[in-house]
DNA sequence: ACCGGGATGTTCT
DNA sequence: GAACATCCCGGTG
């Protein structure tokens, strides 16, 4: 794996700051094919592609955490964009969002799916019910289990080299045609076309 | 293929 | 007490 200098991650450039400060609606199809990167530094690292996200916002939607403001599990979620959010779902699962927006509006995209790219077997040792390689990582409680995300992570900063998760580009662009469609799994604002998928992607969830 | 239910932390009514 | 940004399993067609 070639160093290119300091900001350079093992797979890729981080992102600019600047990208994610839009509203969550706007950031989310942006980063479709970015990619998330864990450990791999001394440790076997772990990385994959952001094939599906959502957008959630926060006052003006029903359906986001932040929506009745902070509390003790969406606190990461009031941080600066580059922060990332990870919450406990259904008591069991741990999901993992991207802060984005103006500094303050606790907007955030959940990731939904990526395509696994590297540490493959690491992976399959932490998801032993995935049967083949696409459903490791193909739902947001899958890809925190086979990337080894979890709350000891909620808080970092994903655009940060030296940050234990970092969000990256490797030289594919966002998709210039992302499917949007309505969101997954919430009983509120189910109407708003908020998730984005890399089109034709085998890899997206259910 | 579709459907029902269990697991269970945090938040809200 | 109930809902929830989920996932897995076992039953039935």
């Amino acid at each position: 794996m070639t160093r290119r200098g300091g900001s350079v991650g093992v797979g890729g450039r981080a992102l600019s700051r600047r990208v994610l400060l839009d509203p969550p609606e706007v950031v989310a199809p942006q980063l479709l094919n970015a990619v998330l990167e864990v450990g791999g530094r001394g440790a076997p690292g772990r990385a994959g592609r952001i094939v599906e996200v959502e957008a959630y916002g926060a006052a003006d939607d029903p359906a986001s955490h932040a929506h009745r403001g902070p509390t003790p599990r969406n606190r990461s979620m009031f941080g600066p964009a580059g922060t990332l959010y990870v919450y406990r779902s259904y008591g069991i699962h741990w999901c993992a969002n991207v802060v984005c927006g103006a500094p303050g509006t606790a907007a955030a995209v959940l990731v939904r799916a990526i395509e696994p790219l590297r540490g493959l077997e690491g992976m399959r040792a932490d998801r032993p019910r995935a049967r083949r390689d696409r459903d490791l990582a193909d739902g947001p409680g899958k890809l925190c289990a086979a990337l080894g995300i979890g709350g000891d992570d909620d808080g970092a900063d994903l655009l940060d080299p030296d940050s234990r998760i970092r969000l990256v580009r490797d030289g594919v662009a966002p998709p210039p045609d992302p499917a949007a469609s309505a969101r997954i799994g919430i009983s509120r604002a189910v109407d708003l076309p908020w998730r984005f998928c890399v089109p034709d992607h085998p890899g997206v969830s259910r």
